[in-house]
DNA sequence: GTTGTTGCAAATTGTTTGCACTGGT
DNA sequence: ACCAGTGCAAACAATTTGCAACAAC
């Protein structure tokens, strides 16, 4: 597995981080850190908890949230709020923080290139004052799979449909 | 004052959608429906039961929640997703849903033309197969207002800078 | 008189906080 | 040894739900 693989250069950086600030590396806060570098995908604080907790048991919930906030403050994660109240977390990997689009059916969160959003963010700036910043919520919308019947296509009705729909808000 | 003016035609016309699915015009539903319209902003669900209790007192807030959901299924209320877990609720006036940004300190929402995100939707549905609901979540950023330190204007160190940040997450 | 709706209270969900204690440095 | 950080339980905020009483049709 390459999971914990790349997680220790991010554990020192983060220490260093930390030091600098007069703040301790723990081992809640890297229990967290690996979690995060250790999954490439986006994932609630109660995600985060459940996979920490798979290595130590003893890393209470709060404790999770506070690392993940000062992760977050470090500006070593990211986190991106969803449509219904399910903030998720990830770890910063490149430069620019990418965007987020998220499946209102099936919770999905897709990636999407930080520069979709460029254009409107100049329009946002330019006649509103507003200032962007596009990665701090998910989009929402539904996915190619999430797609409810399609335009004109009546061919089956299958029953499935009600599958395992998480959160249809 | 103009508020419950338009107010009466959206009654009779939920009315009618409500009788046309067997269901039923009642006093929280016409209510929390003339709050809606008497206020061109957005507003939370407690906003909403604020207002409809100084009319009615004796409207619960579990109804509010239902009757917003229920005008929503109609169609006739857009709800949307902000920042921070709090859902806003508006008449739909128009044709097509506007957009929405919100500023993360001062959680002021802007009202954005419809079309703002079209070439960004015509994108995901290329690119990703996902169909945009671009009114649904509010874009985040931070307004003329609160943009805190911009760039380089070394002149003022007002201390009110610190005023009434809604908030900050 | 049905049966959809309400009010209420209690349950959920996601997150935060006060505090005594533990553990980095 | 000092103080940041933790575990815990309890507080919180936003929303949902089960249910008996109620009211629109």
């Amino acid at each position: 597995m390459t999971g914990t693989g790349g997680a220790e250069a991010t554990v020192d950086t983060v220490t260093a981080l930390l030091r600098a600030r007069g703040e301790r590396m723990t081992g809640p806060r890297r229990a967290v850190l690996s979690v995060l570098a250790a999954d490439p995908g986006h994932l609630s604080a109660d995600d985060v908890h459940l996979r920490v907790s798979a290595r130590d048991p003893g890393v209470h919930r709060a404790s999770v949230y506070r690392a993940l906030d000062m992760l977050t403050e470090l500006g070593v994660v990211q986190h991106v709020h969803t449509g219904r109240g399910v903030t998720t977390y990830h770890l910063i990997r490149g430069e620019r923080p990418h965007l987020h689009a998220q499946c209102r059916v099936c919770g999905t969160v897709l990636d999407l290139p930080e520069d979709l959003l460029d254009t409107v963010a100049g329009v946002l700036a330019r006649d509103h004052g507003f200032l962007l910043d596009a990665g701090h919520v998910a989009l929402s919308g539904v996915c190619r799979c999430c797609d409810p019947v399609p335009p004109a296509a009546p061919a089956t009705d299958t029953p499935e449909f009600t599958a395992i729909e998480s959160q249809e808000e």
